[in-house]
This record gives C-alpha cells, structure tokens and sequence, in this order.
DNA sequence: CCTTGTGAAAACTTTCACAGCT
DNA sequence: AGCTGTGAAAGTTTTCACAAGG
C-alpha cells in the first residue's frame, strides 16, 4: 500500500474527507458508511473506498468506518496529526486574510512566520504574528525547521521569492500569485489561481 | 470542433495560456511558437496543440501563432473579450481582498457588486464599490443581467447563500467556503478550496 | 528545416461488480 | 442483509509520432 501509485486527485480529496468526518464527530456520530461519509461532497462511495485503499484497510465489512480512529488514520495520513508550522510571504490583503483563515488552524495548519519587504509593514502585529523583514526568512528557518511556504507577492516577484525560500530550507510552496514558478523538480508547488478558476467558470457558462 | 467534448482540464488551462500570451504581448512578441507559449508553464507544446485544437486551427505550419490574434481568440474562447461582471458576498477579510484583487481585471472580470448581512458592513465603500445589504441581491439582478457569483461567507452559511444566488439568476458559483455545495446540476461550480491544497501539498512532502 | 495539427498509443482515473467478512 | 475491499472494465487525458504546410 505504501509506495503504490497515489493519484494525485486521491490526493487532494484527502482533505476534503477528513473534513467530513470532522463535521460528522460533531455531530457525534461514531460509525459512518461509505456512503455517509461522501454524503452532499458529490464523490461516490467506491471513490472514497478506493482512495482509502492506497493506505491500507480500515473499515469493518457490513459495519463501516469508526469516525474517530478514521480522522486520526486521515490526519497521519496526510501528516497533520501534530501542528504543522508555515511561512507566509507577502502581507498584502489576500495575505493578511490568509494569516487569520479558519480554515487552516481546522487542518492542525498554522501560519508561524509572515514576511515582506515593505518597511511600512515590517513590525505591524497581525492576528498575534508580527510582520518580519523577508531578509530575515533563512535566518529564522535554520533555527526551526518549516517545510512549507505560502507566496501571496505580485506575480513579478513571485518567482524570486520562491528560489529564496527555497535556498532557505523550504521543501513546499504553496503559490496565490497568477504566475507559474520555476523550482527543482524536488520542491512540490501547488497553485490557487483565483483568476483562472473564474475563467474557466465563465467558459463553461458560455459553452457547455 | 464545438460540441465536440473538451476535457476538463483543457478548459482550466486556457486562462493560463492566455495570461503568458499576454506577457508576451507585453514583451513585444509578435509570433510565437507553441513551445514559447508554454516556455516556463511546465506544460508541454503537445498539449498546448491539442487543447487549442478543441477549438479551431490558429496556427501556421512552419511558422508559430499570431500573438494578438490568439489573445482574441481565447478571449473569445473563455468568454472575456469583453468586460464580464460578477458578484460577491462576503465581505470578510478574504472577501474584501478579492474585491480589490487585480488578477481579475487583468481578465476582464469585474467585481461590480458586493453583499454582506452585516449592518456594520453594509454601505462601507471598498475599492469603489459599495456594500450592499443581501436582501438587495435578487432586486439587483433582476435589473442587471449578471451570471458568476463568488462566495465568501462562513461555511456554515454557504449552502444557503448559494442556493440564494441560483434563486437570484446567477448560473456559476465560485466557492471559497470550504464546504461542498449541492445545487441543480445545471449551475456550474468550482471551489478554491485553500486549506485542502495546503494539505495536499502536505502530504506529498510527506510520502512522495 | 521549422512548426502545426491530429490520429493512435500509452498512461492514468473512475466506475463497476462481486467475493468476503460482520 | 449490509457494507467493505479490490481486481477488471470502462472511460478519460496525455504523450507520441508523423504527415502536411510554410
């Protein structure tokens, strides 16, 4: 099960089942089904059951999933058992509203060390982190080991930022700014391209 | 070439071959080839060929592609050569920074109108737009014709002002609630789900 | 000799369908 | 009887490879 082939669509539903079953803990559900479990997320249930699979066998034939020992498998799974620590680049607005998103600290995913450039907001305090010179960025993560960095810079600079946060340690990068970056094959980048997601939007609008 | 069926993930790469034409545009680049158009998209020019031929030949054996005839004819395409107006609601934080977005105009996509149920927010101004009380939505549409909605609310509130919107006319949700909304199959619906990408990039820092 | 446009092959992902356990 | 786990089939997307045109 390990070292099989992971789809990469697997992959990114991981997060979106675990956060399902949270919801069904909050409603203090303990057993849940398949098809419970992928109740209104539009995803059938052999999907789920054979997403699950790449990582081993947790359900109970006729039974189901036990809620609780299925949301500690998912968060081993994906890694955020424990409290994962990120960098922010770039306290812009969209980055700003990224320090205080919600939906990260659900993940066990905290944002530790925001930086720029921008005199005006180096030092400012925002949602209990203070805004640091980006100069500082390899000085801090060779004292405490992050892996992941968010870029929310204007796509012209997006790039720079990415080789120095790369050249200070970071194995991840998660990219907001409209532009493709260029890094060693070794660092895994995932983009949120807000603008595209509306293109596309509008064409199938128009099209389909 | 209409009607013909076009794979999701064409449709999700042509504003992005129409943001480096663009660039290109911008470095005075008359023709180019479609291995120049992808040059740093980590795309290859096969697959730039074969998503563009969905639509039409543009090329010229031998020689490359007209740069600003492209451009048109992707704004074409998507449906953005000319201005394209959309609503938000949600004026959080995340909200408020996509108001003022600027990936949106370089698209020809237009904010043009922004809800909130909070009396504290409703009638601020941001970016020259003015706040507006959700109850005004479906009034507002009703005069003017507009399609995309883009939400930004709490999760817990997503599902209901999504289901206000398809009430209201709009016909494509752009979702950034991290939540999964269930709406009739003819409304189209894409989902900028920022803690689950972060997650998945987690996991493959992990695994891969 | 360069680059496009496109069938065909290869690669990948989802859905099916059913054996197997509770 | 109910639900999981999983090979096999179906469906989809990407990559290849090459004919055709400048």
């Amino acid at each position: 099960m390990k070292n099989k082939y992971i789809p990469d669509d697997t992959i990114r539903r991981l997060p979106v089942y675990l956060r399902n079953l949270l919801n069904l803990k909050k409603q203090e559900k303990k057993i849940a089904s398949s098809k419970e479990i992928c109740f209104s997320l539009n995803i059938l249930p052999d999907q789920f059951r054979k997403d699950i699979s790449y990582f081993g066998t947790f359900g109970k034939r006729g039974v189901g999933y036990d809620v609780d020992k299925l949301i500690y498998t998912l968060e081993k799974i994906i890694g955020i058992d424990k409290k994962v620590k990120v960098i922010l680049v770039g306290v812009g607005r969209l980055g700003s509203a990224l320090i205080r998103y919600k939906g990260f600290s659900a993940l066990n995913i905290e944002i530790s060390y925001a930086f720029d450039n921008d005199p005006k907001k180096i030092g400012k305090i925002i949602e209990g982190i203070e805004v640091k010179d980006i100069e500082k960025m390899e000085e801090i993560l060779k004292e405490e080991k992050i892996l992941v960095g968010i870029i929310c810079v204007p796509a012209n600079k997006a790039q720079k930022v990415a080789e120095y946060m790369v050249k200070s340690g970071i194995k991840g990068v998660l990219n907001f700014a409209p532009t493709t970056l260029n890094l060693p094959k070794k660092i895994f980048v995932s983009y949120v391209d807000m603008a595209s997601e509306l293109g596309s939007l509008i064409f199938k609008l128009n099209n389909l």
